[in-house]
Parts: structure tokens; sequence; C-alpha cells
DNA sequence: TTGCCATACTCAACAAAGTGAATAGAGTAC
DNA sequence: GTACTCTATTCACTTTGTTGAGTATGGCAA
């Protein structure tokens, strides 16, 4: 009952139908909240079971029909108290990535390499998100200054989040590319990239 | 089945009853991959029918027996495939603050002070839990720098991923106090702390 | 001396999340 | 002309994760 929340963080920014929620989140809230497609167009169901949300088809005519979801006033309302009641849980991270890294000691170097590889591909990853980021970034100020915006916007949080976003991503690169730099020191300190003896 | 890989992860530090885990995931795991006791208790129970982990019954005189688990050869195996085979998982995060943050613009003052003290609060937590990082890393390093460390230590899987929960830690925290500070700013902006109409 | 906290688990039930595939029309690249 | 991708959604199923309670012992503090 957690994901209703994000949904209906999302759905602030406007009506969308489950695709649009599925692709990006809305572009936004994706970068805080994973979901697969099956689990929000689930969610949105039974959100507009709950009167949560109400569903508005509109026919299309290349494309199959969508319907477009928005916030009921109700779940305005459960939105506000949420956001007013107490602590939130703590944050959940799951990171394989970090799993492999842990366990890079398990065996020979083949193993290093393996992790290197995916931590290579994080790094690839982050300086991708972190340059979409900064062109999100530069839509939203339009040319304005950090602090003109904040001071005219309507709305801030999806600015906030988004710089919360890339402080993630830039802690990501930063963390990664000391990882890759220690790995390549081990390896060589391992025997040059020849195999070595097995733990 | 993805548990089962970090909790391998953190019994290659060596034997762990189900209760050590549970308490801190043997402290380096737990800042990458949480898991509730029921889980671990469960998935150590599935492991050692496959053969994974093996228990070992420890009779205890002031306390309840314990059962410590320890890899076996076939769960070392798994785990270097696991650790060998290609990309993994992109990160999977869920932060209930982000999704508040994300609608502080939703009511009056009220709910950005709400939003307020729940970012604050997680300020505290980042400062407390880097800390603590920052203590466990001293210990790692033993007064050796971190070059020496790196070149002498038998795992260095431990200290790259303890590094990798200090970045996050210095993001949350980095990004946390701005957030802070333009709250401030935008509580002032909207009236001086005195209540405003409604969205 | 009662009650709470810590160790050390187990059980049952349920809610939430994730996987994989199916459907179906339109556009686009080879 | 066929294979692939994009829009847009649904179904069936499995795996995870969460909640709450129950059991048992000992230590510590008010």
């Amino acid at each position: 009952m957690a994901l209703r929340n994000a949904v209906m963080a999302a759905l602030l920014e406007g009506e969308a139908s489950g695709y649009d929620l599925a692709k990006g989140f809305e572009a936004s809230v994706a970068n805080f909240w994973m979901a697969t497609p099956q689990q929000l167009y689930r969610e949105l169901e039974r959100m507009e079971g709950e009167g949560l949300v109400r569903a508005r088809v509109v026919q299309q005519e290349r494309r199959p029909n969508k319907r477009l979801f928005s916030l009921t006033e109700a779940g305005r309302r459960v939105l506000r108290a949420y956001v007013a009641q107490g602590p939130s849980k703590p944050l959940a991270i799951r990171d394989e990535l970090m799993v492999k890294v842990q366990c890079v000691d398990i065996g020979d170097t083949g193993d290093i390499e393996a992790v290197r590889a995916a931590v290579a591909e994080r790094v690839e990853r982050a300086t991708a998100k972190l340059a979409r980021y900064r062109r999100m970034q530069e839509r939203m100020l339009a040319g304005r200054t950090e602090d003109e915006y904040l001071a005219t916007a309507d709305r801030v949080g999806p600015y906030l989040t988004l710089q919360g976003g890339m402080a993630l991503e830039r802690a990501n690169l930063q963390w990664g590319e000391t990882v890759l730099k220690r790995l390549a020191q081990r390896t060589a300190a391992l025997g040059g990239g020849s195999a070595r003896a097995r733990a």
C-alpha cells in the first residue's frame, strides 16, 4: 500500500495512463520508486475501486484506446494525510551490484574482472542518468536561476526530488570510479592479469 | 531468489546465526540489502535444504541454543556463478521520503512543515550512519592508509561496499541540507509561517 | 518482584511485488 | 512481406515481503 502513494504523487503532475506511468513513471517519480507495468495497472484498478483515482477512456484512432487516470478529491485527501503523518520508512535499497562487490574476493582475477565490468556498467548508466537529469533541470529552470525558480514556481517538489536523483547518481558515479581504480590496482597486484590459485 | 545471494555474501565473513544476520546483517551487507528476521530464517531454511549452507547447533548455557550457518562448497560455487554472470538488476530504491517531498506543494505551509520534519529526520539518520561507517572504516584500516590496506588485505569487498554506503549517506546528507534550506525559504515566502489558502 | 529488554528462534496468514506471456493494431526498417 | 518495435493493456502465477503473535531463558533496573 505504499506504491499507491507514489502513483498519486505522479498523478499530481496531471492525467496519465497506466502505460504513461509504466515508462518512466512520469519521468520524475521513477527516480525513487520503481514499479513494473503490471504493478501499476493492478494498483490503478484497486485505487479506482476505492475512489482515489478516476479513469477516463480516450478513444484513439491509430492506437489502442487508453484510460487516463487522474486524482480525485478523495485521493488528494488521502495523499495529504499520508504526507502529514509521522515517520516514513527509512529507505529501502536493494543493490545486486553491491552484493557482487562484496563478493569480489571470492575467486580469482576472473571474478574481479566480472565485478569490474558490472561496476563499469553502473558508472555508464549513472553518467547517462545524470545527463538526463541535467536536461530535465534545464527544462524546468527555463533560463531562470535556481533561486528565481524556487521563489516563483507553483510546485517545487519535482525539482527537489530531481535534485535528490542527481545527488544519488553523483554518489554512484564517484563511488564507481574509485572502485574501478581500486579493482584495476588489485588485478595488477594479484599477478598482472594472469590466473591465480582459487580461494 | 536474490536475498539468498546477499545472505551468502554475508556468510563470506564467517558463520552467523539467523539472529546475527537479522540485526545488522553482519553489519556490512545491511547497507545495501534490507531484510526482516522472518525473511532471513525462511531463506536460511530453504538454503539449507538446497545444500547452500550448513547449520551447526551451538549449545549455550544462559541463552537459547543457536544454529550457526556457514557457506558450503556448493553455496560458494553458486555465489561465484552469480558474481560471474551477466548484468545485474539496475538497483531498486523505494523512498517514502522522496514521495513526500514530491508532494510538498499539495497543501498549505503545514504540509511543508511536515515534509521539513521528515527531511530533518533523514539528515539526522544520515549523519549518524555516516559516523558509524567512519568508525567501521577506521577499525578496518587499523592505522594503515587506504592504499596499504587495499594492497595487503585478503578481502577488499567489504571495504568497497562500505565506501558505497558512505557515498550514499553523504549524498543524502548534502541533499537533505539543501532541501531544508529551500523549504525554509519557501515557508517564509508563503506567508512567514501563518496559514495560507488550500490548493 | 514485576516488568522490560536482549537473545534466539518458529509459525501462520496475508499483502505486495515480480515474472512471463498473451492480445492486438499500426508504424517502420530491411 | 516479414520481422520488429511501439502503444496499451490484461491474465495467471510465483516469489517476496510484512505483520503479529508465540515460546523460552536470563539479566537488569525500578
